[in-house]
DNA sequence: CCAAAAGTGTTAGACCTACACCCATGA
DNA sequence: TCATGGGTGTAGGTCTAACACTTTTGG
């Protein structure tokens, strides 16, 4: 069985190209066969979908989400909801905002729970495969037209991630395992949509001691190969705690 | 008609005796006709009482908050319980999260989206009266038993506001209008479980340019009278937008 | 040897921390 | 005149902002 009048979204974040992006999805009821496990909750979901043209229509894409199944708890369904429409787990996933003014959805009362996720380039092609005809990557600035509040709760999302990102150590999440300063200070111009200093950036990264040397370069760049690094995980742990302050 | 898998509730918080206070109540199907205007909304709260006792019962105190109808949006029908339960209407409101474990109600599958609220202490004693055999106030430390899951949506509202108060200008709403600085310094000082500098607090504050000085003085202490300050509504817009940097 | 990005230091000003005494008021 | 809390300044250290050139790499 599914709650008809909660839907669980979630906005995945990626960085690419030196841009946020955005994964997207043109749901269609097979694709929720992935999420909905039982016959009963994947029949009364494609009732929905028939009564919401949009939902079915090729010009709208939509936040990758279904209705909540009453057996899962919220939190853990939305992590569900990552996996089987990335491949990935233990990716860095947090609650949004729930989203409940009543004619935000035709036909249909619908709260809708909204996470935001930051995904790791290293991951971005994988396992999309399985589902890649509706599952595609969109720069935060060059969104299709997306079904319902959707764009709302997008924008909303990069507010929320904004914002975080200036307190604690999340931005990492969107960076690969092994990064360079560089690509960490690009990263930060994009979020914040700002200008930094190059060297007070580096300073200011250098004194939180978050980062580790891992000894290794870049290869085969035209230029000199940057340094790679890695983030300290007992470090990035107290400061997720305490908070820190990326006011740059 | 409401929405029996969601209810909305609110964590009021409010200053007194220099502690920080939440206003609960023990509901009972009576007091909800304050809240649910068509008698169907009001007859089905009244089956979902009926089935937990521990709503009913003397022991057990609960966060203000209704199940949510279905003609209502959201974020407004948060605003509507804050009103009916203290009689004020712009309040400081703001949503926590919404929590969706599947087994923190019995008997019933209710996801909660939880708000708190700051009262400002000129009005704590306002309109409870009408109410008021099932309306308390409680100290945040000595908080009776709590039914469901309430206590832990006490102390994550608890946490957020913390956190809230670091980066933006929200304590003030805790605070009656005129306020001295030793008030705000205590507020801040309960809030954060932390002693503060008098000196250096003051400095901080007043750097800000955040408060303005009324020309008036406390009246009828047994020492030196504090002057009165209130705050500038358009410097405390601009910090709400920006944020601050308050940790002291 | 050229193009491209990596990497680096200094100075002036702002802000933060720690700390102790006098002042105004009512009882 | 006493008890109570209100109110103030300074010095040392740390953090921030602004700023331009040299280094390394592959082509």
């Amino acid at each position: 069985m599914i709650l008809k009048n909660i839907s669980v979204d979630c906005v995945i974040f990626g960085f690419q190209n030196n841009k946020i992006n955005v994964l997207l999805w043109q749901a269609e009821p097979g694709l929720l066969e992935k999420f909905l496990t039982t016959a009963q909750a994947y029949e009364e979901s494609k009732v929905i979908f028939e009564k919401n043209p949009a939902l079915k229509s090729d010009k709208f894409w939509g936040l990758i989400g279904t209705h909540l199944p009453t057996d899962e708890d919220l939190d853990n369904y939305a992590k569900k909801i990552l996996k089987v429409s990335t491949g990935l787990k233990d990716i860095f996933l947090k609650q949004v905002q729930t989203f409940g003014n009543k004619n935000r959805v035709p036909h249909y009362r619908v709260l809708t729970v909204a996470y935001y996720a930051l995904i790791n380039p290293e991951y971005h092609n994988l396992e999309l495969s399985s589902i890649a005809k509706s599952v595609k990557w969109f720069e935060i600035d060059k969104l299709p037209d997306l079904i319902f509040d959707s764009k709302e709760i997008v924008f909303s999302a990069l507010k929320k991630l904004r914002e975080e990102v200036q307190y604690h150590p999340v931005g990492f999440h969107l960076l690969p395992e092994k990064f360079t300063l560089t690509q960490l200070q690009t990263l930060y111009e994009v979020i914040l949509d700002k200008k930094l200093d190059t060297r007070n950036f580096r300073k200011k990264i250098q004194n939180m001691e978050l980062l580790i040397d891992t000894n290794k370069k870049q290869t085969n760049v035209a230029h000199r190969a940057a340094k790679l690094y890695k983030f300290d995980v007992s470090i990035y742990n107290r400061l997720k705690e305490e908070g820190l302050n990326f006011r740059i």
